[in-house]
DNA sequence: GGCATTTCGATGACATGTCAACGATCCGGA
DNA sequence: TCCGGATCGTTGACATGTCATCGAAATGCC
């Protein structure tokens, strides 16, 4: 850290633009989200990994993994979940420490009925608003990122195993 | 949501990108605050708005819109900060029902000292990851997404008054 | 097999963020 | 002037996220 590089004018600007732009799309996206459907962000992302996968069920392991999330927020977020329905816990039959996370019908229906809104949200705010060049460009420039980032914290969780 | 236009690849693999990205960034970029100068990114973002303003003072209503915080949130945020001796809260002159947050000689040390190696951190695993086309661009599809955003949310705070 | 180490998930204590009030003050119009 | 409504910041209750720790079970090594 010698002699601290600052940003200059077009990196400030960029850096800037992003970190309002996320708070901003954040405020928005949540509010269409638990206005119209009564989910949280997080219940989102929780509901639809489950839904993409076979059957709707992961350990508890993989999907905490797939969303970045120490396992300890994962339960304590399952468990709230659980109490309203959308989720349940299953056994883990090749692990018995494991449990199973498995998405409820009523789980399924409230993705699927919250999906509609939430992409035309994502489309109206974000990729409405791009070119094609600069979705394009968005999708390089992140994926370069996270490939950059994933090299050096090989599981960025809070967990001292990692 | 008549027929919902879900995104194609390339906007999935943009929208997909984005939100890892964010999430692994935040990671890594509060890793290395919290390691190297024991401040959160809040606190660094609200000493950082506040060492940027002349003689390091805004009243708490200003400093909240520019965050885009709730006066909430940043009210408990700095009675937290108050303890530790980074900021002081002194009364409004012209507005008796003010109060105006006053960084202390402390709080100018904690970020003067945190700055380089943060901005370090965002140079290398961001913006050193870009072309400087890809920074320009980022600068220029954030801001209009920020525009946009701007116009139909005026205050997208939580206060009912807004 | 026996034993140390690692992994899994849950839990409780605590830090942080949200939301709905509230008292105080300011403002603008009758 | 006086009054109704808006704004300012704080507060307490509650929701959410983090961190350290735990018991149970799996894994690896001898």
């Amino acid at each position: 850290m010698d002699s601290p590089r600052w940003l200059d004018e077009r990196e400030d600007r960029a850096w800037r633009g992003y970190r309002r732009m996320r708070r901003l799309l954040d405020l928005e996206l949540a509010r269409q989200l638990t206005q119209d459907s009564g989910l949280s962000e997080p219940d989102y992302d929780v509901l639809s990994d489950l839904s993409e996968s076979p059957e709707g069920r992961l350990r508890l392991r993989e999907l905490a993994d797939r969303m970045l999330w120490s396992r300890s927020r994962l339960s304590h977020h399952l468990t709230r979940m659980q109490q309203r329905g959308l989720v349940t816990r299953e056994e883990c039959a090749d692990d018995a420490r494991g449990s199973v996370v498995v998405l409820t019908p009523a789980g399924r229906q409230a993705v699927e009925s919250a999906a509609p809104g939430h992409v035309a949200a994502v489309r109206q705010h974000l990729i409405d608003r791009l070119t094609p060049a600069e979705i394009d460009a968005l999708g390089a420039l992140t994926h370069r990122v996270v490939d950059h980032l994933n090299g050096r914290t090989p599981h960025p969780r809070h967990d001292p195993e990692a």
